[in-house]
Formats: structure tokens, C-alpha cells, sequence
DNA sequence: CGCAGATATTTTAAGCTTAAAATAATTCGG
DNA sequence: CCGAATTATTTTAAGCTTAAAATATCTGCG
């Protein structure tokens, strides 16, 4: 549990030098350095992202971040989602979307209806108004991840997507060990 | 994610009608759709990460991450700083520092004090238990992140630093057209 | 049928976050 | 010295977020 972080595991049957080595190198060298260093730039990146759409949702639509993300997975889905449905592909909590949706159904852009079938449940919908005023906010908002990343070639932004994917693969098996390698590669709604 | 996900690029050379295709394409087609992808991998990585690491530290520590980001800076400032200071190296409001320390000094990981010479600023730094305690959570810290990170190789994450590094500069440029291009790339406190 | 366990949703308590307004103190030009 | 502008911080109002407890309903098994 600490110092080496290595739980003195001696298998593998390397010499007595080698173990010493490593050892060595643990206790005065393994601080990641670099791998911090790349956390804190993914995450200035992204946060610098999404505070400027945040920004700009809101100045231009008045809308905020998470209610443009339900309305994305309603659009998707013209035939309504439960709020369960609604939780899962958000990733966010149930509370959360009970929340959200109240406050959506008040400005009058999406609507609940019980399901039929199953008391517990109900349907949400885009209503009209809240159909045409996605639709504005989508257009712009890709125009506005077009321009963030206008300075990228095509192959960086290739570049990107396969580091990112080997990225996002390490930090999903060590996050969850229990992961069968390739499972199919959710992305979450999103900003 | 979905469908053919190649957004109709016509790479490769060419004739007229390929010219025109592309003309086609980008009139009713340029929804930066690879931009978006990007946006989207990125957004899930940085989120699966930083929920990771919240979920560790409050497990494992019972602390925030917004309180490990405070702390975090008054450790590499061992004279004390400014809520100003903290509110402008953390990137967050004023307010929100105000909150932060506050719940921080009834933990009694954090001392407030008068500046001397301003009256009108306190002076924030860690107590004796609170440099302790962010010692322990900052050798974890640097060892989940290693971990999370622990399937790139030594060249993958150069190259990642590089292109995020290049994506950063993009973005900073479309969020805030005033920048004179290379300033002093700063990086916000972290998580 | 009737109940035990699973599901769907809401409520609650706590904390984070921001923008904007309110306070308080400092600085600077006259 | 004085008052205007600036700077440091707090307060307020609103919304997002989660975990955990509480409700309500459903499902399947005996």
C-alpha cells in the first residue's frame, strides 16, 4: 500500500542487479512526470473547450450545457426516452435528468408524458419549439467545434483520434479492471 | 459512435466530377463532423479520468477535487496566497475560492490571516495536518494517474503533448481572437 | 394469488460553480 | 487632503451534480 507502490514483487526470475535497478529507479524516479504533465494539458484543453461553449450557449441561446446535452439525446430519439434512458446515455445521475427535464418542461421545450405500459415511467419529448431551437443551437455549435479546431490539419485531427482512443482505452482498463478489452466504445452525450 | 463516420472527404486527387462531389459535400455536408468526433473522444476521456480521480480521492481521502486543487497550490506557495492569487492560478471565481477556503479552514487543513499591509486581503495557506494530508494525496494522485495513462508508450504520450499542445493553441486562438499567438501557454491547476 | 426482489423515479442533503451586486480598502491625480 | 477609479473579497441567486434514502410499481416464483 506505499512507498514503492510495488507490493514487493520479486516474480519473473530477473538477476539480483536488475531488481536492484528497479528498485532504485522506483523509489527516487517513478513520479510520472510525464503522464501528469499530459493529464494537466488534456484538461486545460478541455476545459478551455468547454467553457467557451458553455459561454456561447448561453449568450447566444440562453441555454446551458447539460440541458443542450439532454435535448441532443431527445433529438436522436423523436420517439421520446425515459428519464432511465435519459440517465444512461448521459452518464449522469438519475436525480440529475429528473431535475433537468423539470426545468425544460418549464421553458417549454421538451414535455413528459406518462409511458404507456409501465406507471413507474415516463416519456420525454422535444416539443416543436424545442425541435426548431436544437436545431439553431446544433448548427452552431458545430460551426463553433469547427472553428476551435480550424488550426488542425486533417492529420492531426486523425493523429489525435487514434492517441486518444489508445488513451481512453488505458484509462478505461485501469479505471475498471473488470472491462472485457473490447467492448463496444460508448461516447457520452457531450458539449 | 455511428454510421460510416467519414464525413464524404474525397481524398486522393482529382477529376471534375470529384471537384464538384467535394463542392457538394462541403455545401450541405461541412457539419465538421471529424471536429465533432474529436470533441466528443476528447470530452469522454477528460470526463472519465477526472470522475475517476474525484471518485479516488473522496474514497480513499474523503476530499474534493476542487479542494485538492486548492490545496495543491498553497502547497507550492509556502508563504500563503490571496484568495485573489488562488481565484486567478485555480481559474475560478472569487466567490467560489471564498467558499472553497472556507470549508477548507473548518477542516482545519487550511489557515486564513490577515494580509499584512492590505486590509482588504487574507492570506491562505496550509496547516501543519493540511500539508500532511496533501502529501499522502498527492503520491496517490501521481500514482493513479501513471496507471491510468500506463498503457501509452513513451513515445505515444510525446506525441499526444505535441498535438494537444498544437489543438490548445487552435482553440485559444477561436475562444479569444485578442491573444498575440505565443504567450506563456499556462496551465490551470488540476485534478 | 401474494410477496420478495428488481426497476423507475423523486427527494434530500451537501457541495461546486458562476455572474452580478454589494462592501470595504487602496491608489492616484489634482 | 479628497474623491474617483480600482482592487479584494463576500454575498446572493440560480443551477448543476451526486450519493443515498424514500416511493411507487412491476415481475417472477412458489
Amino acid at each position: 500500500m506505499d512507498e514503492t507502490g510495488n507490493g514487493g514483487m520479486t516474480e519473473g526470475g530477473a538477476d539480483a542487479a536488475a531488481i536492484l535497478l528497479d528498485a532504485e529507479t522506483r523509489v527516487h524516479g517513478d513520479d510520472h512526470r510525464a503522464e501528469l504533465r499530459l493529464w494537466l494539458r488534456l484538461l486545460t484543453l478541455t476545459n478551455l473547450i468547454e467553457s467557451e461553449i458553455r459561454s456561447r450557449l448561453r449568450g447566444e441561446f440562453d441555454v446551458t450545457l447539460p440541458r443542450f446535452d439532454l435535448m441532443a439525446q431527445l433529438e436522436k430519439a423523436p420517439k421520446g426516452l425515459t428519464l432511465g434512458d435519459l440517465s444512461r446515455r448521459m452518464m449522469v445521475s438519475a436525480g440529475n435528468v429528473t431535475g433537468l427535464v423539470e426545468r425544460l418542461v418549464q421553458d417549454g421545450l421538451v414535455e413528459r408524458r406518462p409511458a404507456p405500459g409501465d406507471r413507474r415511467s415516463a416519456l420525454v419529448s422535444l416539443t416543436q419549439e424545442g425541435r426548431a431551437g436544437f436545431e439553431a443551437m446544433a448548427h452552431a455549435h458545430g460551426d463553433w467545434i469547427g472553428d476551435l479546431f480550424a488550426d488542425l490539419s486533417d492529420a492531426d485531427i486523425d493523429d489525435l483520434m487514434q492517441l486518444l482512443g489508445r488513451a481512453k482505452a488505458s484509462a478505461r482498463t485501469a479505471a475498471d479492471p473488470t472491462r472485457t478489452t473490447t467492448s463496444t466504445d460508448k461516447e457520452p452525450s457531450n458539449g
